[in-house]
DNA sequence: CATGAATGAGGCTTCATTCAT
DNA sequence: GATGAATGAAGCCTCATTCAT
C-alpha cells in the first residue's frame, strides 16, 4: 500500500555504503579506514551506518563474500563446458584477468585484508578462495596427465600463475596503454609458457594465440 | 662469542625489538599491532621502547629501508661481474628466492606495509624497490635486445615474474619437502620460460629444465 | 468476551507494552533495557512505541504509578472498616504478600528504579509509597499506644515489616513448596512476633501460631 | 635504588578510584555513571582509569567481591568461637548492622547491582553472599533443634531477618538520633523476636529486650 | 636505561528519538 | 497505527606518546 520509491533510499545507501568501503579499504586499508570517514563519503553519519551492518567486522567479511563468491561462480559459469586443458587455462587467465581489472579494489582487499578477519570469517573466505584456486591446480594436473603440459610441480605452477596474474593490479590504470584484449592475450601467452605447452603450434589453434582471446 | 660488555645490553634488546617488531607485523599488520605488544615480547615495558626509536612510523620505516637496503645490496653483489642474460635472470631468481625465503617476513612486511608510511617514507621505500625492480626490467630489455629472450612485454613479464617469484613467501615453510636448491631450481625453470628462452637448450645447460619434481 | 471491535488492537499491543516492559525491566534493570529490544518481544518495531508512550522515561513513571496506585488502593481497601490492630496488622501483612507474590516484578522495579526516575516524577512515586507505608507506621502506633503492640521503636519496626515482607519476592517461585495461604500465615507469625504482640493468645486465635512449617 | 614515594601516587589513586566509584554507583546505579565522571571526581582523565582496572564491568566486580568478603571475613571472625545459639544470632546482628552502617554504599551496590555483573562475576557473587547467609541459617537450625528458638520456617525467617537489618540503610544517616549501639539493640532485640526466643528471660540478660527506646 | 603514571586523540558502537511515508 | 531511515549525544575503550623518577 504505501508508496516507497522503487529501489529505495535505503538501497541505494547500502550500494554506496559498499563501494565507498571497498575505495577506502583498498586506499589505506582496513584498520586505517575509520566509519567516519566512511559514513562521510556516503553522506550520511556513522550512527546510521548500523542501519546496514552489525559492525565494521562485519562490513569486511560481507564484501570479501561478495568478491570471492561472485569470482568463483565466474570462473565455473566460464570455464563449464569447457574439456580441453589448454583452452581451460586459457579461459582461466581471461576470467581471472577481467575480473581484476573491472574489480581491482575488491579483489586486491580480499588478499590484504584477509588478515584483519576474525578467525571464522578467515575460515569462510580461505575456502572460497581455495575452491577457486582449485579450479587452477586440476587444469593443470589435467594438462599435465595428459601430455599437453609440461608442469615439473604443480603447486609452485599454480600459485606463480595466480601471482603473476594477479600482478595487473599492481600497474593497471584505466586508460592506459593497452586495452583489456591485449593484456589478456599477452597473459595468456606468458601463463601457456608457463604450462609448458609442450606443442606451441597445438594451443595456438586452441587460442589463437596472439589474436583475439 | 666473545664477552663485550660495552652496550651489549641495549644492543640486545634494539635487536630484540626489531626482531619481534618484524614478526608482529607480519602476522597482524603494522596498524595492529600495538606497541604495548611488542614491548610485551621483548620483556620490557612500552615506555622504553622509546629508548631505541623515535615512534612507531619510524620503526617501521626503519625495518623496511633495512629490508630493501640489504635486497638491493644483495642482488647487486651477486649480479656484479655477469654479463649473459640468461645467467643474470637466473641469478636474479636465486638471489629473490633465497632472500624471499630467509628472510621472509620481513621482505613480506616491505610490501603489505608500504601504505603505512607516511609519504616520505613511501617514496624512500618505493625508490629503493624501483631500484631493485629495474634490475629485472633491465635484463629482460637486454636479453630481448640481442635475441635471446622472447618477451613481448617487458612490463608485464617483469612484474609478472616478480610477483611469481615472491610467491614463495605464500607456501614455503621451513622443513617442508622441497629443499631450498630444488625450489630454485623449479622457479628458474619456470622464469625462463616465461622469458621465452628461444634456445631452450641453452637454458637447460643451466637449469636441467623438466627434471623430476 | 465480547468481540470489542473498537480499538482493540491499539488496546492490547499498549497492555503488552506495559506487560513485556515490566518483565524486561525486572530481569535487567531499566537503563539496560532498550527500546528496540522491548518492541522485538511486543512484535513491533521499534518506532511505533511512540504511538503508546511519549518516552523511555514516561513509561517507567507510568508503570510505576500503576503499581504503587493499586497496591495502595488495596491495601486502603483491605482495611477499611477494620480497627483492631492485631487485625489490622494481620491484614496488612496479607495485602502485602498476595501483591508482591502476585505482582513481583512491578513491585520490584517500583524499589529498584525509582532512582531512574527525574526528581518529579520521583517525588510522585515516593509520595504514593509514604502513603502506603504510613498505613503501617499508624497501625503500629495505634497498638503501641492502647498497650496491645510493644514496638520500641516505630520507625525501625515499620521499615523492617516491610523489609521483611517484601524479602518473599527472593525466593518465591510460583509452584514452589509453599502455597500462598501457608506463607501468609508464616509471615503473618513473624510479623505479629515483631510488633511484640503483649497477648500471644489473642493473636494465635488469628493466626495459629506456632503451626506446622 | 628509585626513590619512589611510600604509598606511591598509583596507590591513592587506586583507593580515590574505589571510594568514588562506590558513591557514583549508590547514587545513580552502575549503568548511570559514566568513566568520565568517575575520573573527574578522581582528579584525573577518563583513559588513565585504565591503568587500575581492566573496564567498567571489572571494577564492578572489583568492588563486590570486596565487600562481600570482607564482610564474611568479618562475620566469621566475630563468630569463631561462641556457641550458644542466642550469642551467635545476637552477634551476628551486630556485625551486620556495625557493617551496613559503616559502609552502607559498599554494602548497597553488593545487592543492587548484582544485575549488572556478567554470568560468571555474577556466581562469583552470589556465592560469596550465600556463604555469609548460610552462616545465619545455620545458627538458626541450631538454636531450632535445641529448643532455645522457635522458628517454623528457617529459610523464611532468615530471609526475613537479613531483609529486616539490611532495611538500616534505607533510613540510617550518621548523626542521627540514634547511637549505633543503641540501634543495634534494638535490631537485635526484634530479631531475638523474630526467632522466638522461647525463654525471654535468658534473651533479655543479653539484650535489655524492651528497654526505652 | 627503565618504568609507573598520565593523557589527548580518536575509534567503534549503542540508543532514544524523530519524521516522512 | 506502523515503519524505514537517519541522527545527536554519549559511552567505553585503545593506543601512541610523554615525563618525572
Amino acid at each position: 500500500m504505501s508508496v516507497r520509491p522503487v529501489g529505495s533510499v535505503g538501497e541505494e545507501t547500502a550500494k554506496s555504503i559498499k563501494r565507498v568501503a571497498v575505495e577506502l579499504i583498498a586506499e589505506q586499508g582496513f584498520e586505517a579506514m575509520n566509519l567516519r570517514q566512511l559514513a562521510g563519503r556516503v553522506g550520511v553519519k556513522a550512527a546510521s551506518l548500523y542501519n546496514y551492518f552489525s559492525g565494521k567486522q562485519a562490513l569486511l567479511q560481507d564484501l570479501l563474500r561478495g568478491v570471492m563468491t561472485e569470482l568463483l561462480e565466474a570462473s565455473r559459469a566460464e570455464l563449464a563446458g569447457i574439456t580441453d586443458p589448454v583452452a581451460q587455462l586459457s579461459t582461466f587467465v581471461s576470467v581471472h584477468i577481467r575480473f581484476h581489472v573491472d574489480r581491482r579494489n575488491e579483489v586486491v582487499i580480499a588478499t590484504t585484508e584477509l588478515r584483519s578477519l576474525d578467525v571464522e570469517g578467515y575460515r569462510e573466505i580461505v575456502k572460497l578462495r581455495g575452491a577457486y584456486e582449485k579450479q587452477l591446480f586440476d587444469i593443470l594436473e589435467r594438462g599435465q596427465a595428459n601430455g599437453m603440459f609440461e608442469v615439473p610441480n604443480v603447486k609452485i605452477a599454480a600459485y606463480s600463475i595466480i601471482a603473476a596474474l594477479t600482478g595487473v593490479t599492481l600497474w593497471y590504470r584505466e586508460g592506459g596503454e593497452l586495452e583489456r584484449q591485449e593484456i589478456i592475450r599477452l597473459y595468456t601467452d606468458l601463463v601457456l609458457r608457463m604450462a609448458g605447452i609442450a606443442d606451441p603450434a597445438h594451443a595456438s589453434v586452441k587460442v589463437k594465440r596472439g589474436g583475439t582471446a
